[in-house]
This record gives structure tokens, sequence and C-alpha cells, in this order.
DNA sequence: TATGAATGAGTGTTCATTCAT
DNA sequence: AATGAATGAACACTCATTCAT
């Protein structure tokens, strides 16, 4: 058994290599040119290998752009799970969501997230076809309504404010296209932006 | 001259309104399918003519959702500049911006144009193209910053924040998906939903 | 019957020049971009009248071209013809066709009865559908033979050569590709070129 | 190595003959309805396989008549320069330029060069996008006109007449139309009439 | 397992022809 | 008679998906 687990994992783990490329491939091609400008050849090429390898690994092209969502939901998930792991007030937590978000890799590829998430055509193809997605949505919604639920009985937000509407504010702070002008046209600075951000959002949900 | 000009217009008039049938039921398809899944068939077959007639109107489906685009645009620009043309605080033009945009079907149609606007393969498709639509963006821009530094001038807004931020900030206010979920899924009253937004705002970006 | 006649034949008269305007305009557009890039609306809107209208002279787009190419054919019928009851040599008659041919509009038409002719969609499309055209072509034909065997029992050529085969090369002197080439390109003028081609023929199928 | 290039060959070899199937098909739709008239849907379907399939061979319609043309102009030029290459008269070595373009299967295809070559839509539409075939086309013609000036020089050929005009003579002597008349519709056989011609031709050009 | 040639349904667009005015 | 808006069949071309090797 020992002797075969680690071969196997080999295989498998070759297979999860694999698998990433093709993911990072579809990500770059996705987020150039849109869904239905990406094609299957064109993601097979980037990675190196055959488009019919592409289908061994996800059945159809809607999966594969299905399944770079979920990992970036999973990534968002996690960090939302550990924000709200950690001590402080509840604005301090969701200011470590907001800066996580918009650092790094994460606020790349978070456009990413939130351009599928808003496009028409891929909420509608992918995403009401899967639960998978929309119980994860909740999820983080509900962490997040949590976080500032918490706030409002701290008394740090205003309670007049329905908690879906702090909900779908704190997610307008993530507008990929005010980030691509500010940062890219403008050369803001991330963390300023960010800071920014944070302070019209509390100030704006703030208790009177 | 008294006898033919309203020939004239009625023939006028009946192209006028077929394009305006075109360009209804195309809106319809694309909110709903997104820009690549309308299809130039449905269109016609929306509104009960052959697929050639709609060429008669419009030389492309680019030129159609083009066309599409602008109207919306136009509507927007006439708001912001009737808003801007009134008397009162720089926030209660804003205001006016605010509801203006979210009532009746400016409502309805404008997360089409946002919808739109948000998508990456429309974007390069149809926007980069026309410098007609960028330029009609950019006074739209233009004007709205213009209130916003009137605002800081005056004292009512907080001079700390750049106008650029303030600006994205108020167009993030938008949020076709915030707006559908809350409106259409939790039913909350328009005009309710808008006075939140139009408090959180302004109470964010008020001068300290 | 006198009052009713010119009327009639006014109307008639009418009739024929939009007719002849119809089948010019065909004829330009025809000559500079083929048969299916020629369009019906082109046409007419070269006249200067609806596309309709073209119909009620001429049933169809087919019908049109096969008027235009009867109508050069009875030119050339017309010519050869002429040539036939002249006095003279076979030879000097058959190069009174040869000019004839080559000369002023009648030169310029030509190319695009040859062009047509020698275009394989049309002579699908149009010549073996319609009788007419082959009797015309086979009288023309005859009577060039005729001429041909009167040259050769009067001594004046080769009598070694079947008549079709004479037939065949006197009517491959005009060959648009070389014809537009010498004359266009380089300057050729025309009767000394229709000169060069009559040696050349006659002496080419001179009696031994 | 020796294993792998018949592996490799055979696959090339296949890929060539699928090739030459498409274009032996092309050719036969093509000589049967013309340019336009020719679909490849009907290409596709002669060959017996899916109108994608086409595509991966040849990247649009106007490539694959393209390659047509090339090809059977690749023909024409290397029996133009093997003719060119022999010893013997001018005249013997342009009867060997005669005799081979009418021999067998070129005499056959050449018919389909010479219809698209006079087709005014071809021309237009795929000609003059390409130099190459001008730079073929104006090798071929530098080729023989060589020969006539050398048949000129040696006393063979009539000064008289300009080398252009001589030689648009010749290739007047390839009339599809001719050729098909009297080979097929009055069972002539091809060498007598190249006999014929080739007669014709020099007695009508032979030096005074 | 990996390949990439083959597939064929689907798309935008054109244009000869018709017909209500 | 004249119009030109409307039609719809036809076409070149694309690309997600399959499958023989």
């Amino acid at each position: 058994m020992q002797k075969e687990t680690p071969r196997l994992s080999l295989r498998e783990r070759q297979r999860q290599e694999r698998e990433n490329l093709i993911l990072q491939a579809a990500e770059e091609v996705l987020s150039e040119k849109g869904y239905h400008e990406t094609s299957m050849d064109e993601i097979a090429a980037r990675v190196g290998i055959a488009k019919g390898t592409v289908y061994l690994h996800f059945p159809s092209k809607e999966n594969l752009i299905f399944a770079l969502f979920e990992r970036e939901l999973q990534t968002f998930l996690r960090l939302v799970a550990e924000a709200l792991a950690r001590d402080g007030s509840a604005r301090s937590r969701l200011e470590t969501i907001l800066h996580g978000l918009y650092r790094g890799l994460i606020g790349k590829r978070l456009q990413l997230l939130i351009t599928l998430y808003s496009n028409q055509e891929i909420r509608q193809e992918l995403l009401e076809k899967k639960q998978q997605v929309h119980v994860c949505l909740e999820q983080i919604a509900a962490q997040v309504s949590a976080l500032l639920e918490e706030g409002k009985a701290k008394g740090e937000f205003d309670t007049a404010i329905p908690t879906p509407v702090l909900l779908t504010l704190f997610f307008s702070l993530f507008s990929p296209l005010g980030y691509k002008r500010l940062i890219v046209e403008d050369h803001m600075p991330v963390e300023e932006l960010v800071g920014y951000l944070a302070d019209f959002y509390f100030k704006g949900i703030a208790a009177k």
C-alpha cells in the first residue's frame, strides 16, 4: 500500500498540476477576452497541450469556467472565514476582508470573479445551473452579514440601515471598472484607494 | 406642403416605431442572454419580422447594440445635465440624479447599460471602436465631477477624498446585482432603497 | 386610330427608353463587377429608379442579363450580315467584320459579350436555358462559315483546315484579355492591332 | 529514425491526399458552376467530409480557389520552363508547349485555368490581391516572349509583328470554348486539332 | 493517457424577388 | 405605373465537442 500510494499520488499530483495550469491559462484568456471569445483551442495552446486533453480534465467549456469561478470563490470564502475568526471590532475584521480582496493576486483575480459574476451570459449559463456556487455565495453573504449584525449590536454601525443593504453596499466597493480606472490609469496606490474606501464605507454606515 | 408633411412623417413615424420595436426586442434579449448569445434571428423573431428587415434599420449586430447603448447613454446624459442646471445644494442635485436613475424605466434600462458597460467582451468589441461613446461618458463624468467639486468648495463634501474616488463611489451605488436582489427578491421599494443609498453616500463623503 | 397610335407609341417609346437605360446601367455594372457582384439595387440606383421598376421591365436578374446578351448578339449578327452582303473577297468581308467588332463602342461592348460568353456561371445559368441565343449564335457561325467556305472555294484560304477550325481561330482573335493588355496597358492603337490580327490570320490560313 | 519518418509521412501523406481530394472536388464544382455558385458545402459534400474539415486545409474559399489556380499555374510554368530548356528551333519548342498544354489532364485542367483567368469576378477578387500569381504569370509571359524573340532573331518569325502581339496570339490558341466545341462535340482528335493550330500559328507569324 | 483531425450546428450578413401602398 | 420596405433562402465561416489512433 505504501508503495502504491506515492505512485498514485504522484500521478494525482501531476494531474492536479496540469489542471491548475489549465485553470490558470483559462483565467488569463478569460480576463483578456471574455467568455465567448475564449476558445478551448487557445486555452490548450497556452498550456501547451492538445485540446482533447483539456476535455480529460473538464467535461465542457462551461464546466471549466465554472471550476475557475469556484476556485476563486473558495479563496474568497477562506478569506472571509479567516477574518471572521479574528479578534477585534467588526470594522477591523471587515477591513481585513477589504484589504485582503484588493491585495496582491487576489485583487487581480477578484476582478475576474466580479466580472464573471456581473456577466449576464455567464450568470445564466453557469451559475443558475449549479447550486454549489449559490451555496458558497450564501455562505459568504451570511458570514459578512453576521459581521455587520455584530457591528450593529456593538453600536458600531447604523441599525437603521437593513443588513442586506449594508451587505450590498459593502460588495459594491469592489467595482472592477472603478478599480481599473483609478489604479491603472490614475496610478493610485492600491493601499491608498482601499484606505479611502474603508473610511468612506464605515463613515457612511456609522451609528448616529 | 401641409398635405405632404404628414404623409412623410407617417412613414417616418412608422419607421421610428419599428426601429424602437427592434431596439426594445434587442434590449430584452440582450439583458436575458448577453451579447454573444443574442442572435439577430431571435431579435427579429421577437419583433415578428424577418431577419433582413433588421438590417434595413441597423447595418450590423454591432451597430444595433451600439445604438441601444447610445440611446440609454443619451437619457443618462440628459438626466445629469438637467440635475446640473437645477438650483440647490450639490447634494440635492446629486440626489436628483440618483433618484432619476433608479426610477421607472430608466432604472430598469440602466441596469442594461451598466451590465453592458461591465462586460469585457462588449467593451472591447464595441466601445473602444467608437469615440462617440467615450466622449459622452467623459461628459457625464465631467459634469458629476463638477458637482462633487462644487460640493467640496461649499464645504458639503470631504475634501480629503480625491474627486475621482468620489465619482467612482457615486457610480458604484448603481450595482445591478445588488439592485436586482434587493428590489426583486427582497421586495424593497425602490424609493426606500434610494433613500438608504443617498443617506449612506452623503454621510460617507461628508466634510469632517 | 391616328390619335391613339402616337399616344401609345409615346408611352411605348418612353418604355423603350427606360429599358435602354436599364440595359446600359446593367452593362456598366456587369463589366465592372461581374455577374454575381452585380446587384439589382445598384443597377436601379444607377438608372435613378426604384428596384421594383426594374422588375416591371425584366422578370428576373437572369432575364435582364440575358436581354443584354441578346442585344449585343443582334448587333453582332447585323454586322456579320452586312459584311456578308458586301462585294469583295472573302478576306475583305471578314476583315470588315474584324474591324467592325473592334471599332468604337462595339469593341468596348464586345468585350462584355465575350466575357459573358466565356463565363461558366452565365453560360450555365443563362444560355443553355434559352434556345434563342443558340439559334442566333448558330446563325452567326453559319454566316461566317459560309464566308470561309467561299474563300476556300475561291482559292483564298487553305482547304486543308476544316472550316470549324477556321471559325474557331477567327473568333479566337477576339481575346478580351489580350485586347485589354495591348490597348489599355501598352497603348497600342486599335487599328494597328486589328491590322496585325488580320495579317496574321489571313496569312495563317492562306491557301498554300 | 526510420521508424518515425514513415509514420510522420503517413500522416502527412494522408493529409496531402485529402487536400488533393478537396482540390479535385473544388475543381469539379468550379468548372461546372463557376466561382460564386460553388459553395463550400458542396465541395465538402463531394469529398464526403464535413464543411469544417475543408477549413482545416484552406483558410477560406478564396484561398482554396487560389490554391487551385496556383497549382495549375505551376504545372504550366514547369511545362514552359522545360520547353525552354530543350534544343531545337523556337518553333519546335513552342510546339512542345502547345502540345503539352493540350495533352492529357493538362489540357482538361488548363481550360479551368483559362476559364478562371478570363472571369472578371475572380480576376478582381483573387488575382489582384496576390502578387504571387502575377509574378508567375509574368514569368511565363517572359519565357514565351524570350522564345518568340529568339525565333525572330533566327529569322523564323516575322519581325514586323511586335512580340506582345505574338504572345497574345499564341495564348489565344487556347480558347476554352473552341476547344470544347471541336473536341467534345465534333469529336476531333486532340492531336489533329493541335496540328492545325500549330500550322496556322507558325504560318501566320512566319518571316516573309 | 494524450492527441488533434473531424464534425456540424449555429452565426452574421447579403440580395433577388415580392407586394402593399 | 412606380415605389421601396419586407422577405427568407443561401452562404462563408467558427468552435465546442467527439473519437480513432
